[in-house]
Order: structure tokens, then C-alpha cells, then sequence
RNA sequence: GCGGUCAUAGUAUAGCCUGGUUAGUAUGUUGGCCUUCCAAGCCAAUUACCCGGGUUCAAAUCCCGGUGACCGCACCA
């Protein structure tokens, strides 16, 4: 299935669309989900949760969007979440100044240098914009991070350009007052905003997006942790082109040390479980030139669809570095015991794209069955935003007023859709598309022994089920994998 | 940000070149009739010219500007 077909089904049925879509100079970058789009964002949270979360055992908060200057002084976004920029007066074409006196030159200035640098090897060598040979205005930095303003002075401040900052910044007093012992995870989902420079392709590249992030507290001497890895051992990972098991990927030397390979492992497993299709999945190791200012170490996991592989998770090792920075500009400690030792801990972190993710399991679940003449969304029973469509076959002869109190006896539990309207298989159809897997039709033989027929999604069987069997039947259906 | 293409109902489209129609069609949606399990049929209703300015007696149509979308470049923690 392809991107088109995606959106279309998303702006038809309510998972995601444009937002402020009534005002034409509404900027792009921004999408609303619909009620489908959150019950699915819902449903694959829990999952989130069960698989990563509450199977490690770690702690989940919720942060300020709005975050203190200091906070990115010390995080580096101030000065690295940034790009030098350099505009031609003449055609205001717009370059990367580093790259653009690389290609002219061969003078290599790191993107981090300070402004004049970059306008003192243009100046000298008389380098012109490349598409007009106009002259160049002086260089600038354009900051990714949206800033805003507190109060009546309008101090300061920025919209988090990823959610993480808050989980490094309350470590101390989460490993305080939760009884923190290392290795010890903290998670957090949330928005965070990036002011790109051309968002495109709807929930693919946003100015504001949900992220799942994890950081992974420890100690740097004890990163051979065998225990853990035991946990994941058989897990196949996809990576750099090998099928491969945790353990032999951490024996070979392709996984650095049993900690991080046990991780990747219960996030595989978490993936399998979206419905997203494991072949089209791959775990790549980045080069230097690839990798975030602050990883050592760093793997996406990365998903194609059809428009070409998408990153849904970075995986970092971020070392000391966030602890650390934070630890020098606040004047705080950020050290912990951990047995008789006292240290810094080092973070690796696990973060996901929500939107993205919920993209793909849409792309990937997505299917046109000829046969039948529908469009199906097989998606996992336990993500479906519907979980069952309570039906009438007909609205006479009692046969609406049983199907209502049916419907109420289910809608509290589940997420249940009631319709009378229409052709039967037309209704069938609806609730196809929108990935819901069980259909409860209610006719006159209901009236007589209390059976309904349970109509199957993917394989449109049907069978007959007790009403009294009926919350048991879909309970078992519906339920998380374990 | 740059270049190219484009913008008409929820969705897909006709009409634009050559200005004047009640802005057409399909599908969807809603209500009704019919109907005892897979998009049937009939009746009715419903919904649109991206925004602003200009030209003109008259603009969906021509011109300018803006915004957005798609593709390419660049960018992308």
C-alpha cells in the first residue's frame, strides 16, 4: 500500500489531517488526529507501555513543553541544534555556509564555529553564491528551536525540541525519591517542536510531534550484563544487513556490550508486536558523520515504506554528557550510589517517533482485498480503534431496540460502534476500513435464543456466540499479546 | 529557503485555453422505502470554485501577490 492511498484513508476516516485547516494561511508542519488517529495513538501507547515500560520496570513522567534557556545552554541545542546559513543578496538562494565554502574550496570550518569564521574565509577568498555568483550576506544561525517568551518582559525561554531534557534535568529527585538503583530506566511521552525549514508528508516531518523517549541510567562499569541479556537472547534482529540473535550480535561484536543488546532486543520485540512488518525492518549502526552531537555509539531503527526508509527510533549512547552538562551549569550534583561506588551515571536512550510509527503500521496494514471488493486495515486486534462494530441487520421488529442495549452493555469495556444504518455489508465495509476487527450482528434468531453472529475482519467468517459468551469471546480477542 | 507543477463538496474529478451555465458528474454522508448477513435498488436531502487585490458591465475562468500541497535541490538529534 502506498503513501497515497494512507493519507487518503487518514483524511477519510478521521485518524489525522491538517490543523487549522479553515484559515488558508494556516503554516505547514502542523496535523491534528481525528478520533481514530487517537484511539490508535492510545492503543499503541499501551502497548508501548506494557512492552518497554512496565517490562523493565521503569519510571514514566510528564515534563514542561516549555523549557528554561539555561536548560539548552547546558544540553547544547543552543549552540548545535543550529545551522550556519549564509543567503545570496542577489538571488537569496540559501546555504549551508559550511558545506557551501567545503564545496568552494576545500576549507573545512566545523558547523560550530563562531559566525565570523565563516565570514572571514568567504570574505578572503572571495567565494560568490554558487547558483548566480551574487555577493553573500553575512553568515547566520538558524536555531531549530522555537522560542518564546515568559511574562510581561518576555524572558527567554524554548519549546523542547525533544522530550528528554525534562528526565535528565529531574533525575536526581526521581532517583531520590522513586528509590532509584541503577540501571534504571525513565520514560516519557510528549510533543516536542523543531522549527524545520520545509516539514513535509503529513505526520513524516512535523514542527510539533509526539515523541516516546527513553533514558536508560547506569553505570559505565557494568554494561556486560548477562542477566538481562539471557532475557532476549534468541531475539533475531535485522541489522546492518545480518539476521542475527542478540546474544551472537553482542559475541560478534556488532552490538557493543549486553546491555544495549538487551534493550534493542525487548525494543524488536516491541515492533513485532505493532504489526509493522518485520522484514521491511533494519537496525543500522551510524557513521561519525551521521550520529547526534552527544552519541558515542548510535543504531536507528529504520522502516520501509513506500516512500523510502523511514528512522522511527534513535538509539543513543549518550555517555555522560547530558549529566554531565546539566551537573555543570546548574552548580547541582548529578552523581549517585550505586553499591560502594559513587558516579555519574551514562544514559542510553531509546527515541521514538510516535507519528511516524503509527504511519507505518497504517502503511503496513493496509490492504486491498480484489476478491471481496474492499479496502481492509488488518491491524492488530489490540491497536484496532474500533474494537467491535454492533450491528442490526434490521431496524424492525424489536431488532434495534436488542442491538441498543447490547451496544450498552459492551461500550464501557470496549471500544464499541454502534449502526443500524444501511446495507449490512456496506456497514461491514466501513468498519473494515477502519481496522475494526469483530462485527456483532444482532437478527431475529437473537430475539429467540441470544446468539449473535461474530463476524471476523481479515477473514469474514462468521460464527454464532452466546450473548452471555460474548464478553469472554471478545476479551480473549482483544487482549495485549503477553 | 530555491526551482518546477498544482489548488473546484468528505473523497475523486468536469468546466478554465476562447470570461456570461442554475458550477456538471461519480462516490460518500444523512433521512425514507425495501431488505433475514457482505459496497444491490428506488426516493429525497446535503456539501465546493484556497485567500487578498487588480482588469472587466461581468471572473472558478485573465493578471499580480499571499498561503498550502506534490516533486526535485537543500535541510532533517
Amino acid at each position: 500500500m502506498n503513501y497515497d492511498k494512507v493519507i487518503n484513508l487518514a483524511l477519510e476516516r478521521g485518524f489525522y489531517f491538517p490543523s487549522c485547516e479553515a484559515y488558508n494561511n494556516s503554516p505547514a508542519g502542523f496535523w491534528e488526529y481525528g478520533p481514530n488517529g487517537v484511539s490508535l495513538k492510545n492503543k499503541f501507547l499501551e502497548l508501548w507501555r506494557r512492552e518497554l515500560v512496565r517490562r523493565d520496570g521503569m519510571m514514566e513522567i510528564d515534563g514542561s513543553q516549555i523549557m528554561a534557556k539555561s536548560v539548552f545552554e547546558a544540553s547544547g541545542h543552543l549552540a548545535s541544534f543550529a545551522d550556519p546559513i549564509v543567503r545570496c543578496v542577489k538571488c537569496s538562494s540559501t546555504f549551508r555556509a559550511d558545506r557551501m565554502i567545503a564545496e568552494s574550496n576545500g576549507t573545512i570550518i566545523p558547523e560550530s564555529a563562531d559566525l565570523k569564521e565563516f565570514d572571514e574565509v568567504i570574505h578572503k577568498n572571495g567565494i560568490l553564491c554558487p547558483r548566480c555568483q551574487g555577493p553573500l550576506d553575512k553568515t547566520r544561525k538558524f536555531n531549530m528551536m522555537f522560542r518564546i517568551g515568559i511574562g510581561p518582559e518576555g524572558e527567554d525561554a524554548y519549546l523542547r525540541p525533544e522530550t528528554c531534557q525534562s528526565i535528565f534535568v529531574d533525575f536526581p529527585r526521581l532517583y531520590k525519591t522513586m528509590r532509584g538503583k541503577l540501571p534504571v530506566g525513565v520514560a516519557q511521552v510528549g510533543k516536542s517542536f523543531r522549527n524545520e525549514i520545509s516539514p513535509r508528508q503529513s505526520l513524516l516531518r512535523l514542527r510539533e510531534f509526539y515523541q516516546a523517549e527513553i533514558e536508560i541510567f547506569c553505570n559505565p562499569d557494568k554494561l556486560h550484563d548477562t542477566a538481562r541479556l539471557e532475557r532476549v537472547r534468541d531475539v533475531v534482529l535485522h541489522i546492518d544487513n545480518n539476521d542475527i540473535t542478540c546474544k551472537d550480535a553482542v559475541e560478534n561484536g556488532i552490538l557493543p556490550n549486553e546491555f544495549i543488546a538487551y534493550y534493542i532486543g525487548i525494543l524488536a520485540e516491541f515492533y513485532q508486536k505493532t504489526g509493522i512488518s518485520m522484514e521491511k525492518s533494519r537496525f543500522r549502526q551510524l557513521g561519525e558523520k551521521e550520529k547526534a552531537f552527544y552519541a558515542s555509539v548510535a543504531f536507528d531503527f529504520e522502516v520501509e515504506t513506500t516512500i523510502g526508509w523511514l528512522e522511527l527510533v534513535a538509539c543513543n549512547y549518550r555517555t555522560d554528557y547530558d549529566l554531565g552538562g546539566h551537573a555543570k551549569h546548574s552548580g547541582e550534583s548529578f552523581q549517585v550510589i550505586d553499591g560502594d561506588q559513587k558516579v555519574l551515571p551514562h544514559v542510553f536512550e531509546m527515541s521514538m517517533g510516535i507519528d511516524r510509527s503509527l504511519y507505518c503500521i497504517l502503511e503496513h496494514s493496509l490492504m486491498e482485498d480484489e476478491n471481496n471488493n474492499r479496502t481492509v486495515l488488518s491491524l492488530k486486534p489490540y491497536l484496532a480503534p474500533r474494537h467491535v462494530g454492533v450491528l442490526s441487520l434490521v431496524k424492525k421488529d424489536g431488532l434495534r431496540e436488542k442491538t441498543d442495549t447490547i451496544y450498552e452493555s459492551l461500550n464501557r469495556k470496549y471500544d464499541a460502534f454502534l449502526d443500524h444504518a444501511g446495507a449490512i455489508g456496506r456497514r461491514y465495509r466501513r468498519l473494515d476500513e477502519v481496522g475494526c476487527p469483530f462485527a456483532i450482528t444482532v437478527d431475529h434468531q437473537t430475539l429467540q435464543d441470544d446468539t449473535v453472529t461474530l463476524r471476523e475482519r481479515d477473514t469474514m467468517n462468521q460464527r454464532r456466540v452466546s450473548l452471555s459468551d460474548l464478553d469472554y469471546t471478545l476479551s480473549e480477542y482483544l487482549a495485549f499479546p503477553v
